[in-house]
DNA sequence: CTGTTAGCGCTTTCAC
DNA sequence: GTGAAAGCGCTAACAG
């Protein structure tokens, strides 16, 4: 293995009798230099295996092409996706992106910020933890002139644009959707009431109720806390030996709809037939678990996309911010678990 | 928001009435420093925030604490997990991950590579490519003496240290379980032969029923090239509709048994009556199928932790750097469609 | 115990 | 067109 050292401009300067200026400015096509200067400059420096060492142009020029990206959770259908978006965006623009995942516990999230701000990246993606309402420690980005951009998982107490999912418009789709297929009796397994995404799909279903009239009841909600299949199963059960029980249950998101169709499978309940089940996230568990689930898609690799040409924009260009928020628009997926009317939509 | 410039160690030696070198080392308590000058200036540098900027702290030491990471596909399970527990890890040593994916194509993983190089990642953790033989791109790192660990999917064309599971011995007991149960004509769907995993997977097949003394047919063995859920189907349609077909098949991966089965339970085989099933790899999906798919588990989470380690080993000491490879073991999970004789192993 | 000095590799005024 | 020189912020060898 040649251990070749890296030659440096130094170098081809003194190997050219030029100045390590006039090197630099060839190399960049500077109109001042001469294109003879620049043809041999840039000749030499080919042959010679010349790159520039980042660590110097990064120093001097207070960047780093890096963005940092922190999702609650890496191991997880969705977060991955948005990841996967987020990356081949940066990419496509000469970034690179650090990854880190808080577990959705705040401690981690703000050792993960610290690190990422240390390591000097030049802008933050980021999807908040459940934790997570005054996030100071995703200010100091802002103090330091790096743009954040959240997604997904967001809070309006940190004033970034924000990329999301019209959870409310999702959420009230997902109902009427049922509603259309005949139940009347329509149940929600929420998420927590300090999470804004599992508020704007609370209300609407609630909207969703009572744009046509239908029953409500406080009993039929139900607040997750783990969000997880055990919590669908227990709320499932819960729920459908109630005096009063649904007709149909709309999931916070698809591994909560999982339990709930565990549930149902078990204690005899046929479904859609009598019981329906709506999932959201459109997992690649939607497709596979029988029957299959009826589900939100939330676009999670253009999520990733959206947010990351935004971030990169912004570090563009500090003058002209990008204020604006993104909602994207979810996709209602019909499968087996609603599908009572056995048509196709 | 205010704006605060940040402090550097000059403006402390300043403030100070001491020079910059000696505000450097009283700030790493450097035992040539008086106790009290330690105190003045670390006090000083608390007071005003003073924080070492990162930058110029890797310029000089021409080390970024970053370090790379490729898989072929960030939508993954396997990867997924892997990733989480590498990224953990690596932020436990005070590692930040660049994370990138190659999407299965040469050309993506070169381009990939060369951007981490050129972001001077210190050192480099990589899942290769189907297409991927040579590596030269990868070789592009050990020349600048910049230490590489591959994980997975890995070739013997790389001279660097390889975190594996052993999949050899996984399909030797996947296989082996089967025959347990009483299957004696044992199917393969497998992957492609330029692939080092695949290969394994194939002779741990062989090897077990060799050693069993049970019959071999060529004909039992299928070749994926996409390793999805379709190809699963259609070898499983070939194997079952052929003349002599088979009584269980043990699969390349999750995602290609979930073809089998489908076509299975489309087909009206009983599962594992008649036939039975083994993926590989024990993804989510394995739990969530109906019948749940027996399967084996290759500890992603740790295998990105040994990784991480490994590398990170390596960066911090050039001189004794870990040669060995290191292969985990795996785990056979025993669920419903293997699980002929209802007892649990 | 502390300061001086040199320098990492590059960019960018400012001269000529 | 090109060069000289300064400096980004920090470290470390050397000197005292």
């Amino acid at each position: 293995m040649p251990e070749k050292r890296k030659i440096t401009l130094k170098d081809i300067a003194r190997e050219l009798n030029i100045s390590v200026s006039t090197a630099s400015r060839a190399l960049k096509e500077h109109p001042d230099i001469a294109d003879e200067t620049i043809r041999i400059v840039k000749a030499y420096a080919k042959e010679h295996h010349y790159v520039p060492n980042v660590l110097a142009v990064n120093f001097r020029k207070n960047r780093t092409y890096n963005i940092g990206l922190i999702v609650p959770e890496l191991v997880h259908h969705f977060f991955s996706t948005v990841i996967s978006g987020a990356i081949d965006t940066a990419k496509k623009h000469g970034y690179n992106v650090l990854v880190s995942q808080s577990n959705d516990i705040l401690d981690d999230e703000i050792t993960a910020c610290r690190t990422m701000l240390a390591s000097s990246v030049d802008g933050l993606l980021i999807s908040i933890s459940n934790e997570t309402f005054e996030g100071e420690h995703i200010k100091e980005f802002l103090a330091e002139g790096k743009p954040v951009i959240q997604f997904d998982k967001i809070t309006d107490e940190l004033e970034t644009p924000k990329v999301t999912v019209d959870d409310f418009e999702g959420a009230y789709q997902a109902v009427k959707h049922l509603i259309g297929q005949g139940y009347s009796k329509i149940a929600h397994i929420r998420g927590r009431k300090e999470v804004k995404n599992a508020n704007e799909r609370a209300e609407g279903y609630h909207k969703a109720l009572e744009d046509h009239g239908l029953e409500y009841s406080s009993d039929w909600v139900k607040v997750c806390n783990m969000i997880n299949e055990e919590e669908g199963y227990q709320f499932a059960r819960e729920l459908m030996e109630s005096p009063n029980p649904p007709d149909a249950i709309f999931c916070i998101t698809d591994l909560v709809a999982l339990g709930v169709l565990k549930y149902l499978k078990e204690a005899g309940f046929r479904v859609p037939d009598q019981v329906g089940v709506m999932g959201f996230s459109n997992w690649k568990l939607a497709e596979i678990v029988n029957p299959t689930l009826s589900s939100i898609d939330q676009h999670g690799y253009e999520m990733g996309v959206n947010a990351a040409k935004m971030l990169i924009h912004n570090i563009n260009n500090p003058e002209k911010r990008e204020e604006e928020n993104l909602m994207l628009k979810t996709n209602l997926i019909i499968r087996e678990s609603s599908n009572r009317k056995k048509f196709q939509n």
